[in-house]
DNA sequence: ACTCCATATTGCAATAGTGGAATATATATG
DNA sequence: CATATATATTCCACTATTGCAATATGGAGT
């Protein structure tokens, strides 16, 4: 249902190509409602069906021709009739989660694995959150409010997963496991001391 | 690619008809990875099919038979395969933060009003996850320590998320709005001091 | 010279997920 | 008595999203 309001959130910041929404999306409002550039440009030919964007070819030698989109007065209506409506708190869907409340079926050895892969990449994330973030900071206008505030979840959410990535390679360490009652676990190499 | 391991770990705490796992799924697993019913029964015929789970019907009286599905060693086999290779972080996805993205076109009375909601459903979230949580504080199995370290990301998550709201709701209300510069909000009865 | 990358769009098969209807009965609530 | 809710599964149409291939060319790197 929305990726069609993200890329129109896109072109209300000015006329773009599917191949610019595409490219340039993935650094704005693209963090926070991604897609593929092969749904992109259906999205697009869909918002023109509906009158809310209007599409220029604009003439190229060499390269094919770039179609260029505008939105309408009809597109920001719907922007704006959109925002009146109450929106669904995005639901959490992580398999990494989903390993750990299957862990005694899960190889711990590889859970550490990822839990160090992925401390890397929250710590990527969060940098990239944070440079979008900190190029705002003089910045006084509606749109800079609006940028930071949503940039601010997304810095909030790559800590918490650094924090806790930290603290739940500790719990689960060779050390850790050994000391739980129970233990038998699957494809771990720590002697557990076993019943 | 993957409610259907969410679904074999839902199946490795012990036989599940699709009935029980569209149920008791929601508090548990499916809290990181979540699906309605009629995807729950689609994907249990298909681990059924690929071997990685059996079943049984079980007669009733008055109600459709129980179709009953256990977990197979090829199924315990898949969830530690599975869990050696390094799994994606998932993305945001949010309307709320698209709309902020989008702030120039949008409602900010709407926003803040869905602000106010979110705030009120966080914190109801939350209240979920540290119940559960608060329910194996005793715990000292592997099972439990798994749930327990899924369980605090959710809450780390709500937690984030209220902190959010709060502070989001001063720095939109209208006294902070009409101190922005190049202020014109659409949508909004706040007289800004236009240029 | 060769390969890789950027530009730019289209189209399609496949997977993932939603939402609702249909079916059948027992029990609880008003 | 009517209505809703819990039990239990199946099926289907639809939307959402991915991933890949095809097409065409100019420029940069090795």
């Amino acid at each position: 249902m929305s990726i069609k309001f993200a890329i129109l959130v896109a072109l209300s910041e000015g006329p773009k190509s599917g191949y610019d929404v595409a490219k340039h999306f993935d650094q704005s409002v693209g963090f926070f409602w991604h897609a593929r550039h092969s749904q992109v440009y259906r999205e697009l030919g869909k918002l023109r069906d509906n009158g809310l964007a209007v599409s220029e070819e604009i003439e190229q030698s060499g390269k094919p021709n770039r179609i260029v989109f505008t939105i309408t007065d009809n597109g920001r209506e719907a922007l704006l009739k959109w925002s009146r409506e109450p929106t669904e708190p995005m639901e959490i869907k992580d398999n990494f989660l989903v390993q750990l409340y299957g862990i005694e079926n899960i190889d711990i050895e590889g859970l550490r694995a990822n839990l160090t892969l992925r401390l890397e990449s929250h710590r990527d994330r969060h940098s990239q959150y944070a440079a979008k973030h900190q190029a705002l900071e003089n910045g006084g206008t509606l749109a800079d409010l609006g940028h930071q505030l949503a940039l601010e979840v997304g810095m909030r959410w790559e800590r918490e997963w650094e924090d806790w990535c930290t603290i739940a390679l500790e719990r689960l360490s060779p050390q850790a496991i050994s000391k739980l009652t129970n233990v038998v676990p699957i494809g771990n190499k720590t002697p557990g001391h076993t019943a």
